[in-house]
DNA sequence: AGTGGGACCTGTCCGC
DNA sequence: TGCGGACAGGTCCCAC
């Protein structure tokens, strides 16, 4: 599922249950996801109490009173869903689709929220490529997981400037390297493709050519930065994007998916006007591409 | 140094 | 209806 639009949407939507609950218990049913978990998991997680509920990248971090911060990666099939007390008086609000899934209900968190309430925070994921780990929080910053990650592209730091020093000189095409963590953090396969779309740039041109001869930010940069930021703020807006069975914390969908001008779109219409184009699929180090060759140079 | 390709997993969909 | 293959939102690791 998850990029970073998902991502935050799923942090709003843990939150108001998992900031300053504590944690009662963890039921913990099988050895690992992607990595084993950490030693000791159960135990180090039971009678903590979160303090806050934070956002990096596409990692979920729960700073606990214990001086851990239990870290939570999706991976591509990962997803939260919340049973409360609400819930079970009022099934059909926040039902989530259950049956054969609950088989992948790898994590369990039992919490006394904040309001005072029982709630249950259950992780599921098919795929296994999520990972929990526990770090304590003095070593986050320099942890392999974050210590190499590019600036947040949300933040006040991605622009015309800041993408024109990451670029520079930079051989390889568009796409990868926005996909590249070390240099952005957070965007993934979709928005890529979206917001070089907006911008009408070729996901295969190199990163290098945004960047002037004297490394000043091109025009194309400017854009580029501005849309990249804007197409994860509608995201967001949106609640995400649900494809397949994702769902947000509380069972319901994202919309997202339903604004998508080019991605999982092969062959059909480009949507810029006046374009009588139609979306390509390419690969690109293995993964689709999805954009317009008309109008994408 | 930086990049492409494969690996990690399960589920789903499509064509035969 | 069954079966094989391709494909899926991420990222790590290892050859070039």
């Amino acid at each position: 599922m998850p990029e970073l639009p998902e991502v935050e949407t799923v942090k709003r939507g843990l939150a108001p249950t998992f900031e300053g609950a504590l944690i009662e218990t963890v039921d913990q049913n099988r050895p690992d996801l992607r990595f084993p978990f950490p030693e000791r998991f159960v135990d180090r997680l039971s009678g903590a109490r979160v303090n806050a509920l934070s956002r990096r990248s596409k990692y979920l971090l729960a700073d606990t009173d214990r001086g851990d911060v239990l870290v939570m990666h999706l991976g591509m099939s990962g997803s939260f869903r919340i049973e409360n007390d609400l819930s079970q008086s009022a099934p059909g609000a926040f039902a989530h689709p259950k049956g054969k899934n609950e088989k992948h209900d790898h994590v369990v968190f039992h919490l006394e929220t904040a309001a005072r309430n029982e709630a249950r925070v259950i992780y599921n994921d098919p795929r296994r490529f999520g990972f929990m780990d526990l770090i304590p929080r003095a070593e986050l910053s320099e942890h392999p997981y974050f210590k190499d990650l590019g600036l947040e592209p949300l933040g006040n730091d991605l622009s015309g400037e800041t993408l024109a020093r990451l670029f520079q000189g930079r051989k390889s095409p568009l796409k990868a390297a926005l996909l590249n963590q070390k240099l952005i953090a957070g965007l993934g396969n979709i928005y890529v493709c979206e917001a070089l779309w907006r911008t009408g740039l070729s996901p295969t041109r190199a990163a290098g050519s945004l960047v002037t001869k004297s490394g000043k930010p091109s025009k194309a940069a400017v854009e580029l930065a501005a849309n990249i930021r804007e197409t994860l703020q509608d995201a967001i807006k949106a609640g995400g994007s649900s494809l397949r069975d994702h769902t947000q914390t509380d069972g319901t969908l994202g919309y997202f998916q339903h604004s998508f001008a080019v991605y999982d779109r092969e062959g059909e219409a480009c949507r810029t006007k006046g374009c009588t184009g139609a979306v390509n699929r390419i690969v690109q180090s293995n993964r689709s591409t999805f954009f317009c060759p008309r109008c994408q140079s």
